[in-house]
DNA sequence: GTGGTCTAGACCACA
DNA sequence: GTGGTCTAGACCACT
């Protein structure tokens, strides 16, 4: 129907809490995601309910169940062969620059404000995400670290409505470019994180914000190399 | 229940739209809504989600129903007593602060964006806003010329989704500074966003973004003004 | 799976029940099944399972669903166009054959049986079958009354087994024949269950036989007529 | 519950099969069933479910199970005390009526359309089935060559429904009429079986249908008498 | 101890 | 009063 408010149902709410997971990297390919009954339960919500939402993420090919013992909800294998995941992302290709000027406009002013109201607590977190980033040398976790900072700044911000839209605009794309992504491109992830990191400790607002756009731009670079093989052209 | 993920009722989507209509002075205190039946096509919905959404906005103080022949929904008159809406501002006070700084990180970025695509079109649009804000005498409909100013420059920043969360935000806040507004603050109004309208003209990004963010953070500081008295210290 | 034994959902029982009622003419094309709560305490299943049931019915083009208060679940239109019942017919072609064959032994046995035990309650029950085919002149419930006389028959044999088989065979097929057909058919179908009803009445097992195995040839010779122009060969 | 449609568990569709191979002959007093995991295997089931469903056959006293080295699955020993299953077919007789007159029904029909369609191959089968029975001194695998022999001709006639409607109702009875049988009427039984062998032979469909009725008429009388001590009156 | 199916009852959106 | 969604709990089939 073409109406201008929408309800959602808790199915589609609950699917697209669970697809935002996975991009984020909460839950990696080949992860198993807790029992049905156990997730149901985190997320308050009847088993039902949870089963329809994984029905359309099995339908999109996120993730795939398994009965028995040692069954359960796999999150997809995607690594081989690559073209998977690469006809995948190709699907959102008109979604990257929206989100990634969307990003722009909230982590560069959330940075700024970050700067202005850290805490010793905050600056603890973010520290702990880039060493997490850093251990990452196999890479299977790259993405759950780069979560963990960004959230991290995120809530430094200390704005509630800031803080749930970086999540959520994150959780929107897939975008495992750490499946590629070798030495080099990590460590230019690692040095943006920890150079944000150092403006934000010294307050200094304007030289963070300048700094996340970069990074975030250098982001959508990468992404569209690895998608496209080179940068094309952008909006 | 304290669920991580919530389903929305049409009802609450469709009083939620209708406040964020009223919010954004698409409706002005004493306007009467448009009929039941036609208001229930426009939005795509049924006869009875649209009246049980009224319901609830019934009590909540937006609107009064009144029957009969010059019957109908009215969006309150909260001119006399000043009292009435100065209780209800205050309840969002812890409000003010995070979507003045949410506001400031969607429309500073999207204004320097609107610097850089605004098309001769959406200058039209921004100039028509402008005039019909000076025309504004009785200032009944101040806050509807302010509305399609903003979503004109998020509209020409060509982002759907920096879009839709600058007129959601500008929705949440029940900000009718314009009824106690005389002269003085109109006039600033009028001012700032012929600046902007100048910068983004001149494709000057940094300007517009400066002048954005000053621009809202008069706009938070007169609103603490009418609700207080005079302006508080801010979190 | 390869496997040997099955097990079936109630779902799927549910949905060849319906099926069956629906190919027997019980529920004929525009009308309207009972509602789901009602339905589902008829055939003494949850809800939920009659709506996943009416899911796959709705899937296979056999129903339509409408919501409000003059909804409901409503058996498909086929009348037109005609080419799409004929289309349906097309792809259970292979079975015609097999399922008229298999009714010859079970009914024509069945007549033997029903022409040694009939009861006057049976004969009355045929009459009355016999009866409402008469008058069936707008043919929108023939299949009804045609079903309502072989289940008279196979319930006068006495034997539950038969009964069962003679049911679920005749609810296997989708054979609208009384769509297309006008009164030549139709009243030699009435003449064939009125001489088969005469030799079960005077108990004359070898006349009935004879009678059921010509008439159940003639309709499926009828049956390929209307899906082919011709009778096609015959296995 | 008391419903119109209902669900198999794999369990009862399992504990069905295997007593129908039981009723059949497949596996004969005495015999031991095929290791769990193979059993299990061949059936395309968990081992869990075929443990279910041997235990439903336990507690009827189809099977015992024995640990051990020796141990395994073994049919239970009827033949002492000789009253064990007497009592057992005792608790069938409402069915051993039904059951005949719908096995005349369907093998009567199917007879015919045999004589019409068998192929020298059909006829191979046939005739192997014959020479086992002949062959059958002891008597053990009485059954399983009869059910051989009608098997056969089910699959002669050709047509999907009959051949499995006839396996199925075979499989109904625990009818171990050869454990009291002696040589006369397991001599008849040959016969039978040999006449109606010439029949569909010959092409001879009318005397093919004769000859299985008397012969399915005569295995009831049979049955009857070893139940009951002779013949008693029929339904 | 996993996912798969089913139940009985409740509330919501619809026309 | 219809179909649409959700819940809390149970049992079944699998590995």
């Amino acid at each position: 129907m073409n109406r201008v408010v929408t309800s959602t149902t808790l199915t589609q709410s609950v699917a697209e809490h669970l697809r935002s997971l996975i991009h984020r990297g909460e839950f990696g390919p080949g992860d198993r995601l807790p029992a049905e009954r156990e997730l149901a339960e985190q997320l308050g919500v009847a088993r039902m309910s949870l089963r329809d939402a994984i029905k359309t993420l099995q339908a999109d090919g996120y993730v795939e169940v398994r009965r028995g013992a040692r069954g359960g909800t796999f999150v997809t294998e995607l690594q081989r062969p690559v073209e998977n995941w690469r006809a995948r992302m190709r699907k959102q290709t008109g979604e990257i620059d929206e989100i990634a000027d969307f990003r722009i406009a909230l982590e560069s002013y959330a940075v700024r404000l970050a700067a202005a109201r850290r805490t010793p607590s905050d600056l603890s977190v973010l520290r702990s995400a880039i060493k997490s980033l850093s251990h990452t040398e196999g890479l299977p976790s790259f993405r759950l670290a780069d979560s963990r900072f960004h959230d991290g700044l995120a809530q430094a911000a200390g704005n509630v409505r800031l803080e749930t839209a970086i999540h959520a605009a994150r959780g929107e794309l897939f975008s495992p470019h750490d499946i590629l992504m070798y030495k080099e491109p990590l460590e230019a992830t690692r040095k943006d994180h920890e150079a944000i990191y150092a403006a934000v400790r010294d307050r200094d607002a304007d030289r963070a914000e300048v700094l996340m756009r970069e990074h975030i731009e250098r982001t959508r670079h990468q992404l569209r190399e690895v998608i496209f093989g080179s940068a094309a052209g952008q909006a």
